[in-house]
DNA sequence: AATTTGCCATGACCCAGATCAACGTCGCGA
DNA sequence: TCGCGACGTTGATCTGGGTCATGGCAAATT
C-alpha cells in the first residue's frame, strides 16, 4: 500500500472537560506553563461554548457579522475569505485544530471576512469580552493573546511580500507541515483539506500555477503528491525555498 | 504661490508632561475616553522614555534586536523594512506621529524588521513588560493594545491581496491622506516623507510604476503632484479605486 | 561654477504567471 | 448505471508590470 495514502485521516482533538483543556487548545500552552492548571481554569472553561459540527461548506460566521467571540478549532479545518468588488475570492488563512479564528475582527468590531468549514469541524467559542476580562486577571492569558495577534501579523506581512510562485508554494507546504507536526503528526506528511483553487486564492496565484508547481516539485524529487496527500521528501530544499517567507 | 507647496511643513506633536498625553499619543483615545485622565495616568507616564531625535536614515532598531519596548512616533516619519536573501528590501510600513511601532515583535521576542527614520523623528518608548503589567490594571489600555494589533493585522492582510498597481497606489494615497487628516491636517494634502522607490518597496511594485501611475492619475485629474507634495483633487474616484484594499 | 549624487520620469523590451482551452478523473445522486 | 458537476492537469497564448537604459533636475559638495 502506498505510504502517502491514508496516513493522515483527520485531525481532531479530544473534547476536554471542566478541568482539562482540549489537547490542542490555543490557550493551553500559556495557562498550563504558568501554573494555572488548578482552579483558575474553571473561569476559562466556564466561558467556553462548544459549537459544531459544521459540515463542509457551512459558514461559521460571515462578513459584517458583529464580533462577539473568538473561535478555536477543535477538529476539522477552516478557511477565512473576503470577496472583492469584482467577485474575486481572497483567502486570508487556513485554520487547523488548536488555532484561533477571529483576531482580525477585534478592531472593526465586525468580522471582516467569512469563515467556512473545509470539512466537518467543531469549535470552542470564547466570548471576547469575557476572555478580555479574564485576561486582566491572568497575565499569561493576556500575553498569549498578544502573542497570537503578533504572530498572525508577522505571518500576514511576510506573505504579503513580493515572492515568486515557487517560494510561495514551498512556504505554504512547509508551514502546513510544521503546523501538522505541532499536532503530533509526522512532519513529512501533509493532508490538504483544501482544493488547488483554494491554495491559489490564498497564495495569490492561479490554480493552474499550483498544479504546475506541484508537478515540478514532484519531478525535482522535493515532494510526492497523490491527490490531496503530500509527502515531503526533501524538506531541506523546500525550507530553503521557503526561507524568504517563513524567516527560519 | 502654488497651493500644493509648503502647505504641510512637518507633523509634530507637543511633548506632553507628567499629567498630559502628547496630543497624538497612541494611547490617549483609550485612556481619556475611559476616564483615566486623573492619577492613573501617572503610572503610564512614569514608564515612558522620550527618545530621539533620530536623523533621517538613522536606525531606531534593527532586525533581531531583542524586543523590550514599543515606540510611539511623536514627530517625524519612519519606515520598517526587512531584507530578503537576495538583498531586496521589503518595506512593511510607514509610521506617522501617534502611531505605534514594534507590535510585530511581541511574538518572536525580537524585532523582525529594521526601523529607520525617514526624517528627523522623536519617539516615546514604552517598556513592553511594564505596559502589559499596567494593562492588567487598566482594561481599556489592554483593549487599546488588542485593537491596535488587530487593526494592523487587518491592514497587512488587505494589502497582501491580489490588487492591480492602480488600486495599490490609490489605496496608499487615500490611506495616507486619512492618517494626515487624523492629525488635523487638511485631508486633501499629502506630504510624502518617502521616495518613490520606498513607496514601490511598500506596495511591491517598481519605482518606475509609481512614477507612471502618479503621471496617469495626474493626467486623469485625480491628483496634482509636485515632487513629494500631493494634492488630492478627486478623492471620490480615488477612494473607489482604493475600495478593494481599504474596505471603506 | 562645476561636479557629484540621489531622485524622478519616460521609452523599449521582456518575462513570470494569468488566462483560455481542452481533456481526464472522481464522487455522488437519481 | 448513468450522468453530471467539481476538481485537477497540461498546453498555447497573452499581458501587467518588471527590467534596463537614458536623461533631466535639484540639493549638496568642492
Amino acid at each position: 500500500m502506498n505510504p502517502v495514502q491514508n496516513v493522515i485521516h483527520a485531525i481532531s482533538a479530544d473534547d476536554g472537560d471542566a478541568l482539562h483543556f482540549c489537547s490542542t487548545c490555543a490557550f493551553s500552552g500559556a495557562c498550563i506553563d504558568a501554573g494555572y492548571d488548578k482552579p483558575a481554569l474553571r473561569d476559562l472553561h466556564v466561558m467556553i461554548e462548544h459549537v459544531g459540527p459544521y459540515r463542509a461548506g457551512e459558514h461559521i460566521f460571515r462578513t459584517n457579522d458583529p464580533f462577539r467571540a473568538l473561535y478555536a478549532v477543535r477538529s476539522g479545518a477552516v478557511k477565512t475569505l473576503t470577496v472583492d468588488t469584482n467577485g474575486n475570492e481572497q483567502i486570508l488563512g487556513f485554520y487547523l485544530p488548536g488555532e484561533l479564528i477571529g483576531l482580525n475582527a477585534i478592531y472593526p468590531e465586525r468580522f471582516p471576512c467569512d469563515a467556512v468549514a473545509l470539512e466537518s469541524s467543531k469549535f470552542c467559542r470564547f466570548s471576547f469580552s469575557a476572555i478580555s476580562a479574564l485576561a486582566t486577571r491572568m497575565p499569561m492569558l493576556q500575553q498569549q493573546l498578544f502573542r497570537m495577534l503578533s504572530r498572525e501579523l508577522g505571518m500576514a506581512s511576510r506573505l504579503a511580500g513580493d515572492h515568486s510562485a515557487d517560494e510561495r508554494v514551498a512556504a505554504f507546504l512547509t508551514d502546513l507541515a510544521q503546523r501538522f507536526a505541532a499536532q503530533g503528526f509526522p512532519e513529512r506528511y501533509v493532508r490538504l483539506a483544501m482544493t488547488r483553487n483554494e491554495i491559489a486564492e490564498y497564495l495569490r496565484l492561479a490554480s493552474e500555477t499550483i498544479s504546475r508547481i506541484f508537478g515540478r516539485f514532484r519531478n525535482q524529487g522535493l515532494i510526492r503528491v497523490e491527490g490531496r496527500n503530500v509527502e515531503i521528501i526533501n524538506s531541506e530544499r523546500l525550507s530553503i525555498l521557503a526561507h524568504n517567507i517563513l524567516g527560519d
